[in-house]
DNA sequence: AAGCGCGACAACCGCACATAG
DNA sequence: CCTATGTGCGGTTGTCGCGCT
C-alpha cells in the first residue's frame, strides 16, 4: 500500500521541473519508484511521472492545436472513443492530457450522448444514418482480456472501464476509411480478407512497414493499437460488406 | 474597481493491468 | 496460483487568467 503522508502536491516550481529533468537526464525515464528517493522531492512519483510525460518530457508541442491536427483528432476519437493515448500517439508531440484537455474543452458539451450500448452486437437505423455498436473492452493485453481479478472473484460487480463502447458511423464516413487506410490496406479487403482479424495482421504489418506514420507507441505486439484496427477493420467491413465478423 | 462566469489546462485520484517473486 | 509492486490510463477536480457586466 502506498502512503503519501506530508507529500507535496499542486503546481510544480521551476526548482522542482529542474530537479526532475535531471533526474531523468541521469537515471533515464521509468521506474518512477525510485524518482522521489532520488531527487529528493517530496512529491509521489505518480506525480513526477505525470509531470514528466505533460509537461517535460522534450520534443512535447505546446503550441496550439492546428487545424489538421483538429480534424484528425476528431477523426480519430470517432474511431477509438476516449482513447487519449491511441489519439495522441497520432499526434505528434500531443500527450493524451493535451488531447483530453483540449476534447474536453472544445467538444464534451457539442457532444450527442449515444444511447447505451447493448451486447450482443446491433445494428439500427436512424434515417440515414447507420448505426453500427461494435463491443469494445477495455483494450489490454490479450491474456488478460478474460481473466477475472482476485479481488473481483467475491465481489463481481461490473467494472465501469469495461462497459462497452459503441461506435457509430454515417455511410459517408467510408471516404474518410478510404483516406485513412493506405490505398495497399484497402487492397487487402479487396481482394478478399474477410474477417477483422484478416485485415487487423495485414494492417499492422502494413503500417510498420511504410513507416507512413510515426508513432513510438505503436508496436507489433501491443494489443490496444492492434485492437484499434481490429475495430477499424470490423467497422469498415460492416460498411463496405456487412459481413463483419469479430474473431476473439 | 469588484464580482462573476467560463475557458484552458495542470494536476490529482482511483482503478486496472503486467509481472516478478 | 496468489500477492505485492510498479506502471499506465481515463475521469475528475483545482487553479488561474481573461472578458463581461
Amino acid at each position: 500500500m502506498e502512503v503519501n503522508v506530508g507529500v507535496r502536491k499542486g503546481a510544480w516550481t521551476e526548482e522542482e521541473d529542474s530537479i526532475l529533468r535531471k533526474c531523468i537526464e541521469i537515471h533515464g525515464e521509468g521506474n518512477w519508484y525510485q524518482v522521489p528517493l532520488r531527487t529528493g522531492l517530496n512529491r509521489c512519483r505518480k506525480s513526477c511521472r505525470l509531470r514528466w510525460l505533460n509537461y517535460l518530457k522534450p520534443n512535447i508541442n505546446r503550441g496550439v492545436f492546428q487545424e489538421d491536427e483538429v480534424d484528425l483528432m476528431l477523426r480519430l476519437h470517432k474511431l477509438l472513443g476516449n482513447r487519449w493515448s491511441l489519439i495522441a500517439g497520432r499526434l505528434p508531440g500531443r500527450t493524451a492530457n493535451d488531447v483530453k484537455n483540449y476534447w474536453n474543452t472544445h467538444f464534451k458539451k457539442k457532444m450527442v450522448v449515444p444511447s447505451e450500448p447493448m451486447y450482443p452486437r446491433e445494428k439500427h437505423n436512424y434515417g440515414n444514418m447507420v448505426k453500427i455498436q461494435v463491443i469494445k473492452p477495455r483494450p489490454r493485453t490479450f491474456s488478460s482480456r478474460f481473466s477475472i481479478r482476485h479481488s473481483d472473484k467475491f465481489n463481481p460487480t461490473p467494472m465501469k472501464s469495461y462497459r462497452p463502447q459503441p461506435v457509430a458511423y454515417s455511410e459517408n464516413e467510408t471516404n474518410w476509411w478510404e483516406s485513412l487506410l493506405l490505398d495497399n490496406q484497402l487492397a487487402i479487403v479487396e481482394e478478399g480478407a474477410t474477417t477483422g482479424a484478416d485485415i487487423t495482421s495485414s494492417v499492422v504489418a502494413e503500417d510498420h512497414a511504410s513507416e507512413t506514420v510515426a508513432n513510438e507507441n505503436w508496436h507489433v505486439n501491443d494489443w490496444s493499437a492492434n485492437t484499434s484496427l481490429d475495430h477499424m477493420a470490423l467497422n469498415w467491413l460492416e460498411l463496405f460488406h456487412g459481413n463483419g465478423e469479430l474473431i476473439i
